[in-house]
DNA sequence: GACATCATACCGACTGGTAGGTATCTTACG
DNA sequence: CGTAAGATACCTACCAGTCGGTATGATGTC
């Protein structure tokens, strides 16, 4: 069955990193409290020996899978096309519309494992609530730093008439594609997160759209 | 409802309704699978021989506590000061506000059961995402009326610059609600949410904005 | 109004399956 | 051989659901 196990060199840990897809997979549709761990384990092709040999127990996986899902994540953000395009406001439209683009297959394929488990663990798992606010803030982080370019390129500043930031309004990117999410699992269809992003990215077009009275009557402070 | 007592000015089940009120306490506290029967029983001051008279069993508790949580919802929001303004507009808007108001105390007192129960029960227990997807379709369904309505005094009709509906708008504004939601629970913290109300507010008042070029140049058909 | 009857509400000990975790054994590899 | 990886069997706590029982109060009948 594992006769991948001639080959030593393909990947120092294979078992571990297929228990942690199968994490990644199983939590997204069935939510980690409801998840077992040898559900984990026979969607991997492996037993509880190999489970509990790579991870201390259940909490350590989710752990674990939410910083395997960041990584994961990232990756695909820094190979997408878009993140090579020169204007910093076409990126920040940019990252909108390969979020709608990647909304393909099932649900559990392309929702979000943090969410997912921030939902149930906030208040009996301080580590995975913990796990989950750290790599949500960090993907939020990347969004502002584009954000923040734009704003700069559009010569926008917080002042009287923008009282926002660069961090809120990337946090109300991850809120949009969050609760898209939600509504998403209630109607069994992405079509509404789809909606959503349109609507998403209709606020930051306008926003960035230039030669509005935003930039305010006195820039100057 | 159950009024098969002879006096039915003695609150009928009352049992009942302390289980159904614990529930949605502990339910958006642990979510629903790490919720034990005996947690809300014992929650609600009662043992399980009168929760297992009450309920057919766990999941017929959920469907009942989504019930009971959508008629609360809606009695708090038809009594709720912005109901009464003239515009229509304003009414829009005026919710945005009454959700960044009630935001208040710790966050399974204001959170929503719904997206809480919908996102881990949506594969494994459908009479539980049914009961979420019907009664966030309810709740946005009120919205999108007032929302039809204040499209109809700015004169908006959906068209070639128009390319939402009050319904995709509605759904909107509940996933940028669901979303903080998540957002606040990873950060223990619900500021995130209320800075994501703001976003939403601009937009929508930027939606609804007299004398933009939004109504098109032909806005006949 | 007294009594029998019956339904509703509620209690709490018990059970049986489940699932997280452990202990032990086998195998592969350097 | 020693260590890591993984399999199998097992243990134990937990928890949804059951069941026999009690209390209360309504209803019917004489």
């Amino acid at each position: 069955m594992t006769a991948t196990r001639t080959h030593p060199e393909v990947a120092p840990h294979e078992s571990k990193a297929k228990l942690l897809n199968a994490a990644l997979y199983v939590i997204r549709a069935r939510g980690y409290s409801a998840t077992r761990v040898e559900d984990i384990c026979e969607s991997a092709g492996l037993t509880k020996g190999s489970f509990f040999h790579h991870f201390k127990g259940k909490e350590d996986l989710a752990v674990a899978a939410a910083e395997h899902f960041s990584a994961m994540a990232d990756g695909l953000f820094a190979q997408a096309p878009y993140r090579s395009l020169p204007d910093p406001v076409e990126r920040v439209l940019g990252y909108v519309d390969f979020r709608k683009a990647i909304l393909l297959g099932d649900l559990p394929e392309f929702t979000c494992l943090l969410g997912t488990m921030v939902q149930e663990a906030y208040e009996t798992h301080p580590r995975i609530r913990e796990a989950c606010d750290r790599y949500i803030a960090s993907h939020a982080h990347a969004v502002a730093a584009d954000i923040a370019a734009a704003m700069a390129a559009r010569g926008l500043h917080p002042n009287l008439n923008i009282d926002w930031t660069a961090e809120s309004l990337a946090f109300y990117t991850q809120a949009v594609i969050q609760g898209s999410f939600v509504l998403a699992k209630a109607q069994r269809n992405a079509a509404v997160s789809a909606d959503c992003l349109d609507h998403l990215r209709r606020y930051l077009e306008q926003l960035f759209r230039p030669s509005q009275s935003q930039t305010g009557p006195s820039p100057s402070a």
